[in-house]
DNA sequence: CGCGGAATTGAAAATACTCAAAATTAGTGG
DNA sequence: CCACTAATTTTGAGTATTTTCAATTCCGCG
């Protein structure tokens, strides 16, 4: 399964160089054979179905790090769905400041949110070198009337974007920064664990600042954040590699069963 | 046009007495007919297409105020548009204290985060009393087939409810709250004129306690802030009936341009 | 080796929360 | 229609958490 270890390894952390160009096999790579089955638009779907989306989806694409895969405004023409890598989508208030809407990595489906207006209404930016199968809307909306199958899965992940933002909404409707934080560390691990990671260590891909921005805190605050959860023994992190020691701590904070006191 | 007569007049404010039971010619309301067509399933469509819709949708209930017309893990049957009246969604987290995540109103489609995982992520509660078109999922699914405009529009909706909860994201996210607030009325303002209502007077639908959760403020903020507001002769504002005097100060708050002081 | 962005730390200031009490309003029944 | 009760809203004072602003350290990268 070679597409499989491609995508579980992690890229290097060194960004310097560019990533190399796809080799041919990497450019064929098609959705029958991708590890990310079972989380994207083919999930369960039959041989004759997911070739039919082999068809239309021509293009995969490497972004590089801080590269911008569309931009707020860009007439909306392709759905993208993440290989590998992690992307980071953000609107611009009108204030002119950024505020994070989301953090997708391999599975993810980028562009929902432009379908009705026809127009992308967030940037998205890799956060690291990563690769996106390019989903042509119009080749998929053709094929809706074929595949049911298809036509459900996509409703399937509409709706669970749906369900994702509530979330980050039930996230941001608690007052409380240790519970924010502890959400957040919660979420990634279980996102990590749907997609056969290890739950409880991983590289963060985002900033603090991002971080901050996303949780609706400053990046000083995250920064204390991950001090005081590193002295209550609860997580280990060194710069952006986490390991999360006590992760039922952890569900206790998020649940807001449990708090700690600052310093 | 006695149905935008209907829907335009609000609903008496005594909620002692329960709805009287719809009239024959309130039951047979059409989609061809609905004065929330241009915001609903049925916009610009055929008429075929919209007799198809009428087709399935065969009950119209009244939901009196306070009552639930689903609740969290209710397995997923139908789909409600909201013909008039509001309506509040909200998610338990798991300390049991609940996180509103919208207000509907009429034109807005209910139940779209149940589509991913069969069963309803939300309970939607009533704020007035009020009147949904019941659209039974498995229908509307066979439809798609043999109209794609309805395709379409059911894409656009739920690409714009998408689009709606960043929103709330992007509100969530600014950390003061005078700023949260006058988002709130600005939504409040923009979606009362989209519905050809007057975007400057209008009754709130909700307590100041909803709107807390909402914003993720304590009660007592929203208090003070309405104060606040008024003391600055920005917003008239008595019990529920708010006037807004300065849209324009309203959208500076909001853009976070402008600013001011508490007391 | 040195530069620059990111992350950390400290101290002060500010905003929003908590708790409690009072006032107002909505809903009920006589 | 009025009076009563429960629920919501307002107001006040004190507290707590988080932000700000500034200075420093750390690290990756040329």
């Amino acid at each position: 399964m070679p597409h499989t270890l491609l995508i579980d390894t992690e890229p290097s952390l060194s960004y310097a160089v560019p990533p190399p160009p796809l080799t041919l096999r990497q450019m064929r790579a098609t959705c029958t054979d991708c590890a990310m089955q079972q989380l994207c638009l083919p999930m369960g779907l039959e041989k004759a179905d997911k070739n039919l989306l082999d068809k239309i989806i021509r293009n995969r694409h490497r972004i590089c790090r801080d590269e911008s895969l569309y931009q707020i405004g860009d007439p909306f023409k392709n759905l993208y769905a993440v290989r590998f890598g992690h992307f980071k989508t953000y609107q611009i208030n009108a204030s002119g400041k950024q505020q994070i809407t989301g953090f997708q990595m391999a599975g993810d489906l980028l562009g929902l949110d432009a379908i009705g207006a026809s127009r992308y209404q967030n940037e998205a930016v890799a956060l690291e070198d990563s690769e996106v199968c390019e989903i042509p809307f119009a080749g998929l909306d053709t094929l809706f009337g074929h595949a049911p199958g298809l036509l459900h899965n996509f409703h399937k992940m509409m709706s669970q974007e749906i369900t994702r933002e509530q979330n980050v909404m039930l996230l941001l409707g608690t007052m409380r920064a240790e519970r924010r934080f502890a959400i957040f560390l919660d979420n990634l691990s279980s996102h990590y664990m749907r997609r056969g990671r290890c739950a409880n260590t991983f590289q963060l891909r985002m900033s603090r600042e991002d971080i901050g921005n996303y949780l609706g805190l400053t990046n000083e605050s995250i920064s204390r954040l991950f001090l005081r959860f590193k002295q209550h023994g609860w997580i280990k992190a060194d710069k952006r590699e986490v390991h999360l020691l006590e992760p039922d701590v952890l569900k206790a904070l998020a649940s807001g069963t449990k708090s700690c006191l600052p310093i």
